[in-house]
DNA sequence: GCTATTTGACCCCG
DNA sequence: CGGGGTCAAATAGC
């Protein structure tokens, strides 16, 4: 296996090599145009992000264990990315009843610095294409405020194991930490655009928000549609304080009723290989089931390349490593086109090679 | 009646 | 053992 992840890693280091040479001459090239700041800026994130990626890769390489990733550590599509890989079985193949409390761990994590501001017309209620449905509340030590507990709405139908946490903040009320846990695998989100979702998805619940919990709930999904629009008034930040734990595995696809099984983790493990390939632009994969490919890929909306796209690159480059490791997501082979991915492929490294060939 | 929220209890981990 | 996270029964809203 050890050669094997070498030459993974290898390849991983060329395309990440030559994706940043690519993303360096895009700088180049929309420095001549005057391109815009948030242009620039994203294109300079993205450097810095394959120079951090590289760097990560060839300590890890050096050292010769997987990426300095803590929160890895149990999620079978570490494997994907990480040269270590099968050796780490001791997860979900135990205890169904401690799975749970398994995942806190696997999912990967990170947080947000939502502000409020106020006055600026963000009363309405602004949906970020996923439903979330509070489960508990709980008064943290030292803080002023409960943190609220919400999941995705879509948990159990479809086994999407997203989470969030809101807590307000003590000083200043009008900042909330969203702290967000896995990525969604809910097909639902997926139909539809932000804007849609937010028109179309406001339950007459949420209309109504007057309790302190819905406001919040409320406040987030402002938060995250800000993240689309970018700059009206909210300030969004992500928060890096988790930077160790923050490695942006991929979480578990979570099929439908078809609980992760050691059988299935190597379909896992190949489906992620598969689409590693696939996102390098080097490899079509040969046999890879159209039904299982399709939940697998489109399964990541717009809304959350948004949640998980912009927000990374704004702080972080080590989710970015990993996505570009195991991003389930091909903008440039999805049969639905470049319609709402236009600038999430921007958020997805895993594209920019291909993106960016355009533009040499 | 269905769905979402509330809230106290429970469980795990450090 | 205490704190954080989750469960699940009770409750509320539509």
């Amino acid at each position: 296996m050890e050669k094997a992840c070498n030459w993974e890693q290898e390849t991983l280091i060329n395309e990440l090599n030559q994706g940043r040479e690519l993303a360096n001459k895009l700088k180049n090239y929309l420095d001549t145009m005057k391109s815009t700041e948030s242009c620039e800026y994203l294109l300079q994130k993205i450097v810095s992000s394959y120079d951090k990626a590289l760097s990560m890769l060839k300590l890890s390489a050096l050292v010769g264990e997987t990426f300095p990733v803590t929160g890895m550590l149990e999620s079978p599509h570490s494997t994907a990315g990480s040269p270590r890989s099968e050796g780490s079985d001791r997860d979900c193949k135990d205890q169904s009843n401690k799975i749970i409390f398994k995942k806190r761990k696997i999912l990967p994590r990170w947080s947000e610095k939502v502000t409020i501001c106020s006055g600026t017309g963000l009363e309405g209620p602004i949906d970020d294409g996923h439903s979330w449905r509070k489960y508990g509340q709980k008064d943290i030590l030292g803080a002023n405020f409960p943190r609220a507990y919400y999941r995705c709405t879509h948990r159990h139908a479809q086994g999407c194991l997203a989470t969030k946490q809101v807590q307000r903040s003590d000083e200043d009320p009008s900042l909330f930490e969203i702290t967000y846990r896995g990525r969604h695998t809910c097909i639902q989100a997926s139909h539809l655009t932000p804007k849609f979702a937010s028109l179309e998805r406001k339950s007459p619940k949420q209309n109504n928000a007057h309790s302190q919990p819905q406001q919040q709930e409320e406040i987030q999904r402002q938060s995250q549609e800000i993240k689309v629009n970018f700059g009206t008034g909210l300030k969004v930040e992500i928060e890096p304080g988790e930077l160790g734990i923050r490695k942006e595995i991929f979480p578990s696809f979570s099929f439908p009723s078809t609980p992760i099984e050691p059988e299935n983790l190597e379909n896992h493990f190949f489906l992620e290989a598969m689409k590693e390939n696939n996102f390098m632009g080097t490899y079509s994969p040969p046999f890879i089931s159209p039904a299982t490919s399709e939940s697998n890929y489109f399964p990541l909306s717009p809304q959350e390349m948004n949640n998980f796209g912009i927000g990374h690159h704004l702080q972080s480059s080590e989710s970015d490593l990993t996505d570009i490791i195991s991003a389930p997501t091909s903008g440039t082979n999805s049969p639905i086109g470049n319609l709402d991915f236009s600038h999430d492929q921007v958020d997805f490294d895993p594209d920019f090679p291909d993106i960016l060939a355009y533009f040499s």
